[in-house]
DNA sequence: CACGCTGTTGTGAGCGCTAACAATCAAGCT
DNA sequence: AGCTTGATTGTTAGCGCTCACAACAGCGTG
């Protein structure tokens, strides 16, 4: 029961050769830019193709050539600034390429999910993944699934045999920190996301590595989950210390692993009376569209989702068309973005 | 040159049936459910197709049964948070429906980048496509374009004779109002989206209907483009208003269309040295995930995004399998989210 | 015991396309 | 003229699958 309306089939390459009056092969050599067509016969069968409303159908042809030229993308948490941005600039990449791009989307990236998103993905004869996979589990699970294609992750880290396509974080994290200590701060505390994502600890570990640098000890990592209400959480606790000038490290200035924590952070000083950037300054990561307007305006790290993209789909499609380079992994520079929440002790 | 490293062949049904010892077409028989199958017979297949790690070559399967049983999704701004959320939501419904989704991302949809974009979707053979085309202008372009597959809108208003999915923008924007008017404030101030937008019309339509049906004369309507500045840039002329108090309507309630732009006017405000909601009330739209953390938390109207994705996808397969209701138009309802940005003035 | 029925399996055709090869013709060379 | 060459076109054979139909068993019925 239920059946498309129009029984009327679309026409065939046979019809469209027909109408031209050559062969269904000419047709065939015409779409495909053959050379060695004569430019008379060419314009024939464009014009019946025009006239008839062909379009080659896309099963047939991948039924023959094995190439179904469809890439998947696998993602977690697509309704997030980051991985949206990547999408798209995959997205766009991928159609450049001539590649159809095909998503799912998972709430949260369980080992069964991830495995059900291949397998679908599989189905309909994909070429390639690109996964968007920023938990180590995530990563981990991807790599045990031996996926009977490429697989190339987007912020996946590189401890792992899956090639891959990541921001720099540590780089962003060592910008955002020095920059901290350079308008004058003894010590910089910092919020960090949860515990299994890759870019949580790529950013601590720059954050930490620059402060051991500089001989300073870095004091306790508070942690938070993304969201502004962890950062609130994190933010109240900064500002009890701020205030109580106990313990050993005061707080003058905190890195907070993205944007959206940083909120909340800022939040939670105000709420405490603190001043940002006069008392405490903050400084966030990602760069998200809001961060302009934050109160105040938020110093973070920029990222080149479209670079991300493209990359990653550059890297994808040399390993499905043979020229691959093992388990690479491509490092995009991250772009301090100054703003008034680390705006120097002197100018405030 | 350049072709996939394996050269081996993946497994056919044929393969199978002689793994099995049975014909393809039992093979294809147990695939795809059939009931007459004696039991050992199915579970012999089944083992074989486990052995040689079968998987049914998607492409051939289209090519006979005429159907690719994959949708497409078109696109605009897919890195704002409500089309990344029924991008989600989209996605979830089609895998259930045992739909892969092919999505197209447009940056700015003029008409040629839309046109693009079916022909690149029908160049696959999706089954039929969902357009988040917010703009009237991308509807109207849309609806012109009489793609060979049906289309079904999202939030793209019920004007034309496209079947679609929206939020109920004018009950949502009146949600809003009214609530402004129960607080006690006399008139509302509107910060609108921009003018071809069609959820900016219908929040704008909401919001004027329930001045004029409480009697109240609708003040001069501001205008932004969704970005947090342009909402700073109108907040600072309404900061100017509330402190000349100059001109009839003085400024005590804002509804402003979008979450990012009352972020611009909240700050612009305050900058003014104005107090919210002691002095000016200040209400969003779209309720994203930043809106509790704002500088006071924002009302805002919150959108079931999932629901909208699901049932877009749902009127999409109706017409695709020829139960198809004409151009029909479904609304999902808002829900208003009340927050400190429009505390009521006795409780401030 | 012939007949029809139902359940189970197999056979053949063909979906619309590309790849490989064959055929044809004009031109260029010896 | 006879031969090679290259450009242009046509012919044929599948790609891997589902559909329609045929074949055959086992069973009950008149």
């Amino acid at each position: 029961m239920a059946h498309p309306a129009e029984d009327v089939r679309p026409p065939t390459m046979a019809d469209v050769a027909r109408e031209a009056g050559v062969s269904h092969q000419t047709v065939s050599r015409v779409l495909s830019g053959h050379p060695n067509v004569r430019a008379v016969t060419r314009e024939q069968v464009t014009l019946a193709i025009e006239r008839l409303g062909y379009r080659r159908n896309s099963a047939a042809r991948a039924l023959v050539t094995r190439r179904t030229r469809t890439l998947g993308v696998i993602a977690v948490n697509t309704a997030l600034y980051g991985p949206a941005s990547t999408l798209t600039g995959l997205e766009e990449a991928a159609r450049e390429e001539g590649y159809l791009v095909s998503t799912v989307s998972l709430r949260t990236g369980g080992g069964q999910g991830l495995k059900d998103a291949i397998d679908h993905l599989a189905a309909w004869g994909v070429e390639g993944v690109v996964a968007i996979t920023p938990q180590r589990s995530h990563v981990q699970a991807l790599a045990e699934l031996d996926a009977p294609f490429p697989v190339v992750t987007v912020e996946g880290g590189h401890q792992l045999d899956l090639p891959g396509v990541s921001l720099d974080q540590e780089l962003g994290a060592r910008m955002v920190t020095e920059h901290l200590l350079a308008a004058g701060h003894g010590n910089v505390w910092h919020v960090a996301g949860p515990d299994d994502w890759l870019e949580s600890e790529a950013r601590t570990a720059g954050w930490r590595a620059v402060l051991e640098e500089s001989g300073i000890r870095p004091p306790r990592v508070l942690t938070g989950d993304w969201s502004p209400l962890s950062g609130y959480r994190a933010g109240q606790e900064l500002a009890g210390l701020a205030l109580a000038r106990r313990g050993a490290t005061p707080v003058t200035a905190v890195f907070v692993a993205n944007d959206q924590m940083a909120l909340g952070v800022l939040r939670a000083l105000r709420e405490g009376g603190i001043r940002t950037p006069a008392q405490v300054a903050v400084a966030g990561f990602d760069d998200i569209p809001e961060a302009e307007f934050f109160p105040p305006p938020l110093t973070t790290v920029r990222q080149d989702f479209a670079a991300i993209g493209r990359r990653s789909i550059g890297l994808l499609v040399d390993h499905i068309e043979g020229r691959a380079r093992k388990a690479e992994h491509l490092l995009v520079e991250p772009q301090l973005i100054m703003r008034a929440s680390t705006r120097p002790l002197n100018e405030a």
